[in-house]
DNA sequence: TTGTGTGAAAGTTTTCACAGCA
DNA sequence: TGCTGTGAAAACTTTCACACAA
């Protein structure tokens, strides 16, 4: 695992923030923004100046008094911070529609690493989509690259048996994209991106809005 | 739009662990379980009693003491709340392989309502899949039923601007997939379901951790 | 007796206000 | 002068500790 910079402390809620202002900065840059103040990037991101300078200056002193910040200059920071010089290598479980729309998605290396091979449990699947290997669940050990240490699981079902298998193999990091209920032990992440509970807290939300 | 209880003042630490609770306690239920303390509940979603007990708390007094929750009883005061009981019926801009994946997901009933129709910019997508009509995007303030508030959005570019049309045609909350920079005017509210993102956090939490 | 519901304390995050650098 | 970086205050969230209902 290259390591770049020491480890420094980061509140979680600034750690949430952070993929936001790579994201922001990006696309200003790819408009030929060289230059921001804190105020400018509040408006555009929707979050207060003082709480991005705060969560900026947790990295160090990034911007210039009286000038603002640079705009390449953090988007290198940024970029080195959130792994997309890492140049992870990441494995996807289930290739049905969602695993291949993901696999489709053919801006990974811009933004995070590569997905490096896939596992099904649906012989059907097994081969090549999008230049990737697909291989059958049961290989999962023997096929999965050593050093592998984050996966995205996009089956609907029984996740928690596959976590646990990974887990066993050396995951220690976690997309899941079901509305399953998991668990992980102590030291491995799991992150759900679960559409349904989005909805739920979007329609709880609208209707307990003023 | 249904409104069964009235608005209730929640803090939004809570509301996001709210779904959390019901789909830990639907897979409870079937389980057979029919009573749970909140210590078992704890346990099962790796968050404190003591959360548990305040965050049910702002909906009412749903325990009793000496005694723990009743499992039916809560589901359906969650289902209540986060809308499965709303019915609403959502509408689905872009149908590749992501939009597909969601179609697919035959449970929304259970979750949360359904979808009733999707709009994509290719004409050779228009038709019906799984029984959901599909039109053209340029269809979309005339198709769309009236009512509609929550839009799904899996389109990876241009969000900005279908964005800015469903709000013009009424929708108030939207679920985006894309991993461009959105905002939306107050009122609105944007859940960004974000991989990239995701994946970013993961390795920045990781390379970052003890 | 047991476990909920809740005041009060502790911890975290955001916001204010301004010193100090370019 | 104008904007960053940061102490200190305010707001929010979690955790503790225990009164009290079943």
């Amino acid at each position: 695992m290259k390591q770049t910079s020491q480890k420094i402390s980061v509140p979680k809620a600034t750690m949430k923030r952070y993929p936001i202002y790579l994201k922001a900065l990006r696309k200003l840059q790819s408009n030929g923004v060289t230059r921001i103040l804190s105020k400018e990037l509040a408006e555009y991101c929707d979050i207060q100046a003082t709480t991005i300078r705060r969560d900026f200056s947790f990295i160090g002193s990034l911007g210039k008094q009286g000038y603002g910040y640079d705009v390449d200059h953090i988007v290198n920071i940024f970029d080195d911070l959130l792994g997309t010089h890492y140049e992870e290598e990441i494995i996807m479980v289930g290739v049905g529609n969602l695993g291949k729309a993901l696999l489709n998605y053919n801006r990974w290396g811009q933004v995070v690493g590569e997905i490096v091979c896939g596992f099904d449990s649906d012989p059907s699947k097994v081969g090549i989509i999008n230049d990737i290997p697909i291989y059958h669940i049961d290989e999962l050990e023997e096929k999965m690259p050593k050093h592998c240490r984050v996966a995205i699981i996009t089956v609907p079902e029984n996740v928690q048996d596959i976590v646990d298998r990974l887990v066993e193999a050396g995951i220690k990091g976690f997309v899941d994209f079901s509305h399953e209920h998991v668990l992980a032990p102590k030291g491995v992440i799991i992150k759900q991106v679960d559409i349904v509970s989005a909805i739920q807290e979007l329609v709880f939300q609208s209707n307990n809005l003023d």
